[in-house]
DNA sequence: TTGAAAGCGCTAACAT
DNA sequence: ATGTTAGCGCTTTCAA
């Protein structure tokens, strides 16, 4: 381990004063006098001297925890990604002494997610990372947490005013962009596009996919503006109603059918379409889901739009991390991940 | 740190030893008793101890070395990526103690491959990474190292028969395959398909990308099997060549044409299409070289199929480093990468 | 405000 | 073959 000869023996030596003192600047802890401070750092920037981590880690034996404030889910569902990732990356960190713990919260209820801060708030974490819904009760929690000076890192969406140390997550106006060209195939001029939505979206209260969606009209009025868009409202909670709204909607047309939906749930759709055996359909969707990968098989949807959630979530908690154990803020603000185009062909490799 | 509690003073009391003992089993450094070995395995078993790699570090103040075997490149060709991908992971894992060194060699002289392997060999380095070109003579180096007991990972491409560790690289056959879906777009039939290759490939001499021709094939013969294809061979150093073989083939014909190549170089072919003004193409290519992702842009390619080179080549350090430090060989043995498609709507994002 | 000293979990040289 | 011991670089009491 050649890395970092210099040592604090060495620097407290070359400083006149002891180990203590040494380390007492080092994690500005006070109790020492200005000029003892100066030399010190003086001292240290001219040897070069880098701590070594992992004897510090050895020394202090104390735990430091990461909050993890994510919507619950089902498996397969699309948050368990983010889910594996948070603990993929819990148990790298929890070499480090870092332990993660996850609060999670009801993406339907405000009420749920009032409560999941608070339980932050109160265990007083080293850093949170938050995948928000709700937007004006999101910037309350990011106030309280400047308030607490807790740095905290948004997962997913964010919240532009907030004072985020980072956020890792997809482009997601780019991506409705990407998601229309993908539809036309590059060369295909649909008549009427068929956009899938959750009927909650209607009521407003709230959409994380909205901007993806502006993406995607725009590409539509830039290229094909004499495309049909129609909108088709459905509740994934119940089956028949997605069945009846479909048949309405789609189900009587001839001829080839474009559809799409901007959150995970196309699969909902594929069900339908291979139940009443409308094959002739180009059906693009988001997230790489386990029921979503199975329809790209079946051949009832054509692409998928995936963003390895999984690895936005590792890179979310490992910047934390790297935050509180060395002060390093990661070296950018907004991350906005890769957008990964999934078909039958590649997805057998998408991990 | 609470995360691991038990620690080797645990074991060594509970199996009725001393320390220095349960460090020479842990090690398997010989001189311990058959059933000293025994008891400290039950116990380290029961108790689940897993040693503190820092606190191990810390004390053996050891450096161990991965040696790097791959072609020598110029900045913006394929190599560098992988290039990239190895620094970066070297800067992570000399946290461990463990350094790498880069051996490069020339692509096209088998005998500056065979000083690379002699060169690694004599070092004796803890581990080694190859990315091999010539067949026979990485058969007989990975035999050396067997022979040696050096532990070695096959980066990019593999030889089958070879006692590897573990691969790190794309499906090329399948990469083949989804080349032909993409460059179809899953409607279009082609009438005539240019396969622009590299000339060295009519001579045999080596073909790292046969296997995605082939997979390439195979589809056009199952879904348009009426394609004619046609074979075009350039000489990637001579750029007028390459304009005259090109305006041979391609140059004269009429309509939209349909062009695809298996290695990096697609951009050779764009740059051409480009002065020539030829822009009703269809033109598949593989690998994100900023010089490709740039025809993404001008429009003179369609689409790129890529597979984070850099990200292979950290995996393979990480898998190797794992193994020195700990014993884990990884947990796959054959690593496919995940295959990206690029369009120029999401190439911005691509890392 | 500062120094001294006792570890943290493990390694390795040295005894036995 | 096995136990003992002095560190590795840093943190953290405890005294001074």
């Amino acid at each position: 381990m050649e890395c970092n000869k210099v040592t604090i023996n060495d620097v407290a030596k070359a400083a006149g004063v002891s180990k203590g003192t040494v380390d007492r600047v080092l994690h500005n802890r006070g109790e020492v006098s200005a000029k003892s401070k100066e030399k010190v750092l003086k001292v240290i920037e001219e040897l070069g001297f880098k701590p070594n981590l992992y004897a510090s880690l050895l020394a202090s034996q104390k735990e430091r925890v990461i909050d993890c404030v994510i919507p619950e889910h089902l498996p397969g569902e699309f948050w368990s990604l983010a889910s594996k990732g948070i603990s993929d990356a819990a148990s790298v960190v929890s070499r480090y002494g870092i332990r993660v713990r996850t609060v999670g919260y009801d993406q339907y209820s405000l009420e749920s997610f009032r409560a999941a801060c608070a339980s932050v708030l109160e265990s007083n974490p080293s850093g949170v990372i938050v995948a928000p819904i709700f937007r004006d009760e999101t910037k309350r929690f990011a106030g309280d947490l400047a308030a607490a000076g807790i740095p905290y890192i948004f997962l997913d969406s964010k919240i532009e005013e907030a004072d985020y140390m980072a956020y890792f997550g997809m482009p997601m106006y780019q991506s409705g962009v990407l998601c229309a060209d993908i539809l036309c195939g590059g060369r295909e001029i649909p008549e009427t596009v068929y956009v899938v939505r959750i009927a909650r979206d209607k009521w407003g209260l709230s959409d994380p996919t909205a901007a993806r969606r502006s993406g995607f009209m725009n590409y539509m009025a830039d290229n094909h503006p004499d495309a049909r868009i129609v909108n088709v409202f459905i509740n994934p909670k119940d089956q028949k109603e997605i069945w009846d709204a479909l048949d309405d909607a789609i189900g009587k047309e001839e001829g080839r059918k474009f559809i799409v939906m901007f959150n995970s749930r196309i699969h909902l759709v594929a069900d339908y379409l291979e139940a009443r055996g409308l094959a002739d359909c180009r059906v693009i969707g988001f997230d790489a889901l386990d029921k979503n990968i199975a329809h790209l098989r079946s051949g009832y949807v054509q692409a998928l739009i995936a963003q390895h959630t999984d690895r936005q979530a590792v890179d979310a908690v490992n910047a934390m991390a790297d935050y509180i154990l060395l002060g390093n803020k990661a070296g950018k603000r907004d991350n906005h991940t890769q957008m990964d185009i999934l078909t039958k062909y590649n997805c057998d490799y998408y991990l």
